[in-house]
DNA sequence: CAAAATCTGGCAAGCGCTTGCCATACTCAT
DNA sequence: ATGAGTATGGCAAGCGCTTGCCAGATTTTG
């Protein structure tokens, strides 16, 4: 009926303003304010008009009223891995925030790759209202660079003049070596990350300082792609130091050196205790469970998108505090 | 220098077509084709054009790009649940897939919920070419008019007359049931996901006629929310049907049960077999590893794009074999 | 060498929607 | 009754880009 005269294959053509207009006889932008200003026209032609739009199954064209207006209602946030549990209460939090604002949040991963960060903002960057990076593996200046362009923080990396979370990393580290040390283990090996994750440097940083300031040596090994996948490798590298505790850059690559460690038959924590950072899916039920730093990423995800919409002036770092979850993987080293 | 006199305070407005083309002395039309139809302008004018734009930072506007066109270059997935790592293979595949095409994959998370499944595709709806759903709890008719407007395929979800890939689970139940009854389990309970789950009926379907088939008897419990925390419920009502084996809707819960089982000293596989669906991160280091259905996710993932990608006429229905892993959650019943 | 074919670049009409501005038509005070 | 003020609808100019069509220039062809 109201189909537009198809030419009967494919999909037909989409309802638009001035259809709806036409069918309404008034003009577009009276159906443009009686949809989105309501108070800018009369009640009795409002309703006639929704009516009319609800009848023809009218649904406004999100690229077309982006283009005039500049406002596209959605927020992207970048993941270096989409597989990492890791971001899953960040995303929520953040889509909850979105959502309450009005917006959509969409999702993309860059595999840790900066130049699939780059396409994405590059595809990304003029359809949404604004991005959440998440331990981004670009440059800062490119950093800079994309923010005059478009509006964005950063989640766990830190970059003078713009805005950005970080979890508390530095005092996590710090609670890990004071819980080894405090367990009577003098000697630690750091499993690092990719050289490019700023929260690597953080935690490398602050455990060796920690370290130092406890008498106790950390030594650093890698940088491993942190998965599970890495777990052989880094197992086997942090085990070659000769330290009773490996402390992994994250709880991905923790939790596949467990694994290697169980099928080679060492002990954890008897023979070398073994801690993660972030507390992810899994590190509760691993064999042993994996004592680990959490955060209140939920709470970071939502502070972010706040962050993205709130536009202001000039920039904003917060810091999440950090907690150290002790569970099975850690002990008292063998004595000697 | 080039900056187009901002106003000194927010963010400079972009380098347009027309920027490029005034300061390279030629029309906007030939700027556009010198960026995307280099065979339809001279080599030197196209040189020309190219520098001057990659000069100025010129960044095509996707939307207005789109809008002429109508091809935004952009593919949303919708997933019910972001946190469940059954997504990821289908998510990474899928993303490969659409990267290698030329497009970006946006994803989407509706958490369960019809509602925010239809509003995510209200706001994406104009803005990408295509949208593969997965596991959409959304009716029939609903997808059906969907897929009148754009470009919809399905993922574990059959729609007369939609494309759709499904993993077949009715063989994944009824390897289930034959392992179970091969160990000597006659008496199993269904922990049953959420109703609008397509493939919670396929898997209870096809896991009660199998259990026919071989002379067992199985009883549906539930339904229950699919996470980890169900866990409990689950395994409460389940170990109250008396059954000595236990297969749930899908890994997370579980998981969700056997950690739940472990608490309560509950002997798995003991004096209970547990077993799950979808082979998740996690399930092969939860403890006692989880016995579950693998399926081909990434290639699913890939497919899916493909089918949308290939906007040929009809529909395609495809399905995945499925594998079952026997791990340590599953043993012969204690007898009597 | 003229005619036909091919190149190249520009013009301008949109894509679907928003919004500043204007013109009526009212509604009230005065 | 009159002028000011307000409510309501329409006009039209874009937003930034693509593309069909046209025309002048250049090359090819018989």
């Amino acid at each position: 009926m109201a189909d537009g005269g198809g030419r009967g294959t494919g999909r037909p053509r989409a309802v638009t303003l001035l259809d709806v207009a036409r069918e309404a006889g008034v003009a577009t932008s009276t159906v443009s304010r009686a949809l989105s200003d309501p108070g800018r026209v009369n009640a009795r032609t409002r309703e006639h008009v929704a009516a009319v739009a609800q009848r023809m199954g009218y649904r406004p064209n999100r690229l077309a009223q982006a283009l005039p207006t500049g406002r596209t209602g959605s927020l992207a946030v970048l993941v270096p891995d989409i597989t990492n549990p890791h971001n899953f209460g960040l995303v929520r939090g953040a889509e909850a925030q979105a959502r309450a604002a009005g917006s959509t949040l969409l999702i993309a991963d860059t595999r840790e790759s900066p130049d699939l960060e780059t396409a994405h903002l590059e595809g990304l960057g003029s359809s949404v209202d604004g991005v959440v990076l998440v331990s981004s593996r670009l440059a800062d200046a490119d950093l800079r660079r994309l923010a005059e362009r478009i509006p964005v923080v950063l989640f766990n990396r830190r970059v003078e003049g713009l805005s950005s979370v970080a979890t508390d990393s530095a005092d996590g580290s710090r609670q890990i070596v004071d819980h080894l040390v405090s367990l009577g283990h003098r000697s630690i090996a750091y499993l690092a990350g990719p050289e490019a994750a700023w929260s690597d440097r953080q935690r490398w940083t602050a455990l060796s300082s920690a370290a130092e300031a406890l008498g106790a040596s950390v030594v650093r090994c890698g940088p491993f792609h942190p998965t599970l996948d890495s777990g052989p490798a880094a197992a086997g590298i942090g085990l070659a130091t000769g330290a009773t505790a490996l402390v992994a850059f994250n709880d991905l690559l923790a939790i596949g050196v467990l694994r290697t460690l169980e099928q080679r038959g060492v002990e954890v924590p008897g023979r070398v205790s073994v801690v993660g950072f972030d507390d992810i899916f899994g590190s509760d039920f691993c064999s042993p469970p994996l004592t680990t730093v959490a955060a209140p990423v939920e709470e970071a995800g939502r502070t972010l998108v706040d962050l993205l919409l709130a536009r202001r002036e000039g920039s904003t770092e917060l810091t999440m505090p950090t907690q150290l979850r002790i569970r099975a993987s850690t002990a008292a080293p063998r004595i000697g």
